[in-house]
DNA sequence: CTCTCCTGTCTGGTATGCAAGATTTACATA
DNA sequence: TATGTAAATCTTGCATACCAGACAGGAGAG
């Protein structure tokens, strides 16, 4: 049996919590995560706010600085080829080794398509990081595979950390129209190809990354000294502007 | 589990020794992980061991029952067919992933099917399940991918409690074929062929379990009572005679 | 004015203490 | 002898206390 469940506890709360705020890109790489902050937050002691920490830093989610302080992760390049390239390992495997797509299975896909449109119409970027990312997850979904749900899970939201760090400017219709090419080769049945089409997805999204420029620890500040407003803002200004 | 203890600064020391004893078979599945005697074997106090826990929790290796104790994970029938089909998903994607195969590579297959065969040589069977698992470590870091190295470990760890509880008997030749022919079709620079072999491998190693039995929580104790000495010791018996 | 050093304050790291649940054991009773 | 009950003794859960490292800011020397 897979009793594994005890129920709902606190700590699982703040897990949840974080992993939900980076899944929908809420929570920004290299986001300070302060013990007495999070336990004033949810009510607790730092025990069970560092338990949460400890697991999540086993998922590569956070990262902790001796006596500095915890951060959410912030990959190097090479983490992010690395991750983009077990995707595409587990991806294809995975829908290789479909034999059927099931009714349930093709309606949440659709469902899910539908959703990017109307994101894409909106032009809601935040909201847009998030389904690009849970469309990988919908796909593991299909398998009924909890194994490999929650390793694409986990590998999605270092994705889309990923996509915060380098992603000059989003595509989104292009990974939108490689998400329905996968999905209507998975309508058609013809698997193979469908795993083909999700490598090719996969190395286009990364192609779309900028991962030659250094991470710059400065390049923050460099862009901050170079606009008026607070940092924070400049981000903003970039999507507005991207979105024209 | 006195011939645990490193005496190490690590914090992750105590992780690393639980995930090293059951790769190399020694711990068995249920064990009891007693935060105390851990903490006093490892010269630490209970905190460090908790936050140890808590890590292996998060990789399904060991688990806890509220206020009764942490245990060394059983995997259910239903969790040990999931594990072996995300193996499969995973290993032939990798293997079918790779463009060439290096002489490093190379050398370091034939290293382990030599070892592979020694170990069958001599009848060791503890030593011969750390190997088969090992097997699939091997080609795991063939791609050369730390993500997928780590999720193929943990994931070896699984299979070998898996193992231990549903294996009934252990055709470690059958085995040691399925590895020598994946390793040839390796060679060849048959990657396509390599992946197919591995989920052949992979689905006929699932076969050999015996999942339709429910592990019964007396058997133990059944065993236990058919044999004229102690239980514990019986498991004490077969390391030190293997030490020798 | 600049550089250095010192100190106060904040951070996580670790240990410990207490509380509450679960199990087992001892014991009284039928 | 079998059984129900209560207490003793484990276990983990959680919070707190204290320690040490890191950083910032100010004072003083050059």
């Amino acid at each position: 049996m897979q009793d594994l469940h005890t129920g709902q506890t606190a700590q699982d709360d703040i897990e949840r919590s974080i992993v939900s705020g980076i899944l929908s890109a809420r929570i920004k790489p290299g986001t300070r995560l302060s013990e007495n902050q999070l336990a004033t937050v949810f009510g607790v002691s730092r025990t069970r706010v560092r338990e949460a920490m400890m697991r999540l830093e086993t998922r590569a989610i956070v990262h902790v600085s001796p006596r500095r302080g915890w951060f959410v992760a912030e990959p190097s390049a090479g983490e992010a080829m690395t991750v983009y390239a077990a995707r595409r390992v587990i991806e294809s495997g995975l829908l290789r080794s479909m034999s059927e797509l099931t009714n349930a299975g093709r309606q949440k896909l659709h469902a899910h398509l539908a959703e990017e449109k109307e994101a894409i119409a909106a032009g809601d970027k935040q909201r847009l990081t998030c389904l690009m990312g849970d469309f990988h997850i919908r796909l593991a979904e299909l398998s009924g595979n909890d194994v490999l749900i929650d390793i694409l899970r986990d590998l999605t939201a270092r994705t889309i950390l990923i996509s915060l760090l380098y992603q000059s400017d989003f595509h989104a219709m292009q990974s939108h129209l490689g998400h329905c090419e996968i999905v209507d080769a998975l309508d058609a049945g013809e698997f193979t190809k469908a795993a083909e089409l999700s490598i090719a997805h996969l190395e286009e999204v990364e192609e779309g990354l900028d991962l030659t420029s250094r991470r710059d620890p400065l390049s923050d500040l460099r862009t901050s000294l170079s606009l008026p407003p607070a940092a924070a803002q400049s981000k903003e200004a970039a999507v507005s502007s991207q979105k024209k």
